[in-house]
RNA sequence: GGGGAGGUUCCCGAGCGGUCAAAGGGAGCAGACUGUAAAUCUGCCGGCGCAGCCUUCGGAGGUUCGAAUCCUCCCCUCCCCA
């Protein structure tokens, strides 16, 4: 009795790591100590909005909490929002979402799971669309639903009232989509919800409905929003601000490091497995005018890669970027490109488009005009230029466009 | 249903008959400086072998030598009243 006190006390200790809020304590602390009275894991729910299927590293605080409770025997639901996908999610959003096709929907939701395994433990977790109860509620059913909750509490949420003030269009659908999430939790019977700071009235809901229904309340876990590369939006793919936990090693080692000096902390704290005695010393490595604080950046770069792919890509990655740009050197690998053309010379404006570097000739002759394009390492300030085509051709676009040209 | 205000380039937003590919800001891109950091400064930011031309200002027509700007119809949004 006394150490299954002490077990559950262990836990929500453990739980309780980096999370913003947890609404309420006491509730998980019982239902922990239930869970391991009947020996019945808890029930811990994550909802997967089916319109952005890449995982980022902001997502990833979201998964390694999930990833805590499964090691701790628990088990994970995670819910792929099919219907809650055609409404989409207005959370921080200052506009309606485009709707997506039933096919789409599939191709993301398997996208995702591929990235999302790579965090959280395959065997532990049970996937649900929630079309399966959504499809089959008749019109009586939503309504009633709909009657559970007021248009003032759901237009309390700050998205709604901030688009309400500014005077832009809320459609009738979207303001179900709080109704939706919340009533995932009363179908899947959810002891435990986790999602970032911006989804606790979405949580909330849920708690409210389950009651409603005659469950016992999910507690609500709110975990902190990562802030993007830019520093000062979250992190998210559409304000193109992310590293996505499946791209290639050079890449997410290049993005990580270009990161303001201010997240490298809350990077290491919000991303890694670390101890608090090795955060404070990072912490305190950064406060030493002494250090460079790239040295720390290196670092971060290198677990993460090393989390997602493994420490050899991870140290490969590290030197190529040090080649690159720290010594200006030419990457290992150039891609090659093979073009197809009969004549002997080559205008460079043509070349740049037909070899896909830039989109348009105006953007090629102002890149050239601007002291971006380099030729055989050489920079090139002449737009009419007419480049030999002999053997191989380097092209340098910015600091980090590299190809290769060869006829072919 | 009645009355009012609007829809402008990636976003916000000025323009309200020619001088408009359309002010200003943001984002973005490039250059300088660097630690591919931040800050700062500079340039660019529809397409075209580009001192010129072509396609853009919700959509379709029309008036005019000439329309983002005026007129008609349609679509969409917001506000007030019912």
């Amino acid at each position: 009795m006394e150490r299954r006190r002490l077990e559950a006390q262990r836990q929500l200790e453990i739980i309780k790591r980096g999370t913003v809020e947890i609404i309420r304590e006491e509730e998980l602390l019982e239902k922990i100590e239930r869970s391991l009275q009947d020996e019945r894991p808890l029930r811990v729910k994550q909802g997967f909005d089916p319109s952005a299927p890449d995982i980022h590293l902001g997502h990833t605080i979201g998964l390694r909490k999930l990833r805590q409770f499964q090691d701790l025997g628990h088990q994970v639901v995670l819910i792929v929002g099919d219907y809650t996908g055609m409404v989409g999610d207005p959370s921080g959003r200052s506009q309606t979402r485009p709707q997506l096709s039933h096919k789409e929907v599939v191709e993301n939701a398997q996208t995702y799971l591929d990235q999302f395994f790579k965090v959280v433990d395959r065997e532990r977790t049970e996937v649900h669309y929630n079309g399966e109860w959504f499809s089959k509620m008749s019109f009586e059913e939503v309504m009633k639903l709909a009657a559970k909750y007021t248009v003032a509490r759901i237009l309390e949420r700050d998205d709604f009232s901030t688009r309400y003030a500014q005077g832009n269009p809320i459609s009738i659908h979207e303001l179900f989509y709080p109704l939706m999430q919340g009533y995932d939790s009363v179908a899947i019977r959810a002891d435990v919800e986790i999602g970032a700071t911006e989804q606790k009235f979405n949580l909330l809901v849920g708690r409210d409905l389950q009651r409603d229904y005659g469950q016992e309340s999910q507690v609500a876990i709110t975990l902190p929003v990562l802030v993007g590369l830019d520093g000062k939006m979250r992190m998210s793919k559409s304000l193109g601000n992310y590293v996505g936990i499946a791209e290639e090693p050079a890449e997410m080692f290049g993005k990580l490091m270009s990161i303001p000096d201010e997240l490298i902390h809350p990077y290491f704290q919000l991303l890694l497995p670390l101890s608090p005695e090795e955060l404070s010393e990072i912490e305190g490595q950064l406060k030493d005018p002494q250090q460079n604080p790239m040295k720390l950046k290196k670092r971060l770069a290198f677990e993460l890669v090393s989390l997602y792919h493994s420490q050899d890509e991870a140290q490969e990655a590290q030197e190529a970027f040090e080649r690159v740009f720290q010594k200006r050197k030419l990457p290992e690998e150039i891609p090659v490109f093979q073009l197809k053309w009969d004549e002997p010379t080559i205008w460079i404006v043509r070349l740049l488009t037909l070899t896909g570097l830039l989109s348009s000739g105006g953007e090629a002759r102002r890149m050239i005009k601007s002291g971006g394009i380099y030729l055989n390492g050489r920079r090139i300030d002449d737009i009419d230029l007419e480049v030999p085509l002999e053997g191989e051709l380097l092209l340098k676009v910015g600091k980090r466009r590299f190809l290769k040209v060869v006829k072919g």
